[in-house]
RNA sequence: GGAUGGGUUCCCGAGUCGGCCAAAGGGAGCAGACUGUAAAUCUGCCGCGUUUUCGCUUCGAAGGUUCGAAUCCUUCCCCAUCCA
């Protein structure tokens, strides 16, 4: 049952993964429990290669496999270049688009620059992250060997008992053959890197649960077929809860889109920004879930409530930043936030935005590419005009006053466009 | 294949005896006040536009009727339910 407190685990990892709430929903504990106790375990967990990086919502994964490393644990991350050719319909309202080669081979690499900062890759370590991506065996696939030696192996009667598939035959939706497949794959895929690295584990978010336990059975019953009695080995999976935010949002989604982790798609300062803009109630989850402080400490931190809380948040926005772009940068981030909420009115810690024009009118640098302040330009005028955007401070309530480097000090523009959007703007020359 | 009910702005959802509809209401979002860079609450905004009681684009798609269409007609596409 999700969140069964009352099994005490005996290896320190799965005490941690429990202790910290990384697990909803899992195949037998105790034996996996035994599994991680015995020796270093290879588990793997499925990422789409969908996007050139991750971001918030597939953090708890990626936390998840950091302890199990940090354990000393084999992580791998399959990325999931082939079922990302077929396009998982699941819950889209659209075709998702299918990716060509390249872009895949890009988003990989990209990718796998944002895991480097959680996971240990090298190659000299027992436990060393690896990344693969299923496109190198699922493309290989011929249709009637697969029905042949993966498909006797499913009956629909216990697949459609998958709660997915379940809740979507219950409202009489319709479930497409693409996507009752899609099970199959994924199972092949734990198969696959069963026999291929000796992987015994894998992990995914909760919507994942009814595939994982499809992979988890599909070697069952072929180790049953292909092996005797003492040489066949059991294989097992977990899922990690669906976090949502104390007002029932999903993870990781702002008005700006997803919260990714690639310093290319949002700076380490916007980062750091979304993780103390949290609501209080979900603090001293995230702590327990995003850092690695000590359960002791999140206690103590959380304890008080009311304004202790900003201290909480400042100290999960600072690890959490560390985590994924570095200490350095979260030194900076915080330092920037400091600044820019404080009683100081040092913007030296932001980031500069180098615009090629020297200068612009106000409507139209609120609304630059680089700036993005207001979405369009209609609304920027009226958020303009009832003061919601300052220049070093003060009020600008015409839009169409024309900003220069002049504005600004030696260190540019101080352009403010509401109370926590904050730009440091040097104008072209 | 047949019958029925549908496709409205980010989402849900009003509106269809043609004009007063850029389109009710709710949610989400944005800005402001209050605060603790929180929550709750209150106020304003919430299709786009350097002519802002004006212009342009939008109500599945394309045509048509009309001075004028989300609203009427035609064809087509899609979705749901029931029947085969």
């Amino acid at each position: 049952m999700p969140g069964d407190s009352s099994f005490q685990a005996k290896s320190d990892a799965l005490r941690t993964l429990l202790e910290r709430g990384y697990i909803e929903q899992s195949s037998d504990l105790a034996a996996i429990d035994a599994a991680l106790a015995k020796g270093p375990l290879t588990f793997y967990v499925g990422f789409d290669p969908t996007a050139d990086s991750i971001h918030v919502g597939h953090l708890v994964q990626v936390m998840a496999m950091r302890t199990l490393q940090r354990f000393g644990h084999r992580p791998i991350c399959l990325m999931g270049g082939g079922t990302a050719r077929v396009g998982d319909p699941t819950g889209k309202t659209e075709t998702r688009k299918m990716l060509s080669e390249e872009q895949v081979a890009a988003n990989t690499a990209s990718m796998r620059g944002v895991f480097d900062h959680f996971l240990d890759f090298d190659a000299g370590s027992a436990h060393a992250a690896r990344m693969v991506d299923n496109a190198d065996w699922l493309l290989k696939l011929n249709y009637v060997e697969f029905l042949r030696e993966i498909g006797r192996h499913f009956t629909v009667n216990r697949m459609i008992a998958a709660k997915t598939y379940r809740d979507r035959l219950d409202n009489e939706q319709p479930l497409s053959f693409l996507e009752f497949n899609y099970q199959l794959l994924q199972a092949y895929d734990f198969l696959h890197l069963h026999r291929e690295y000796g992987c015994d584990l894998q992990g995914g978010g909760s919507d994942q649960w009814g595939n994982i336990i499809a992979g988890v059975e599909l070697i069952r019953r072929v180790h049953h077929a292909e092996t005797s009695a003492e040489e066949r080995d059991t294989v097992f999976g977990y899922t990690t809860p669906l976090l949502t935010t104390a007002d029932g949002k999903k993870m990781g989604k702002t008005e700006r889109g997803a919260v990714f982790l690639d310093p290319k798609r949002i700076s380490p300062y916007d980062y750091y920004q979304y993780w103390i803009n949290c609501d209080d109630r979900d603090v001293a989850k995230l702590l327990r879930l995003f850092t690695e402080l000590e359960l002791a400490e999140i206690d103590a931190l959380t304890a008080e409530g009311g304004k202790a809380m900003r201290e909480a948040k400042a100290r999960l926005a600072h690890e959490a930043t560390a985590l994924a772009h570095g200490a350095d940068e979260a030194e900076r981030a915080a330092k920037a936030a400091r600044q820019a909420f404080g009683a100081g009115d040092d913007w030296s810690a932001l980031e500069a935005i180098e615009l090629e024009e020297s200068e612009l009118k106000l409507v139209d640098l609120v609304v630059h590419e680089r700036i993005k302040g207001f979405k369009s330009k209609r609304e920027a005028r009226q958020r303009i005009e009832s003061g919601a955007v300052k220049i070093a401070g003060e009020p600008v309530t015409d839009p169409n006053q024309s900003i220069s480097a002049s504005d600004g000090e030696d260190d540019g523009v101080h352009l403010q466009c509401g109370k926590k959007n904050r730009f440091r703007v040097a104008f072209g020359g």
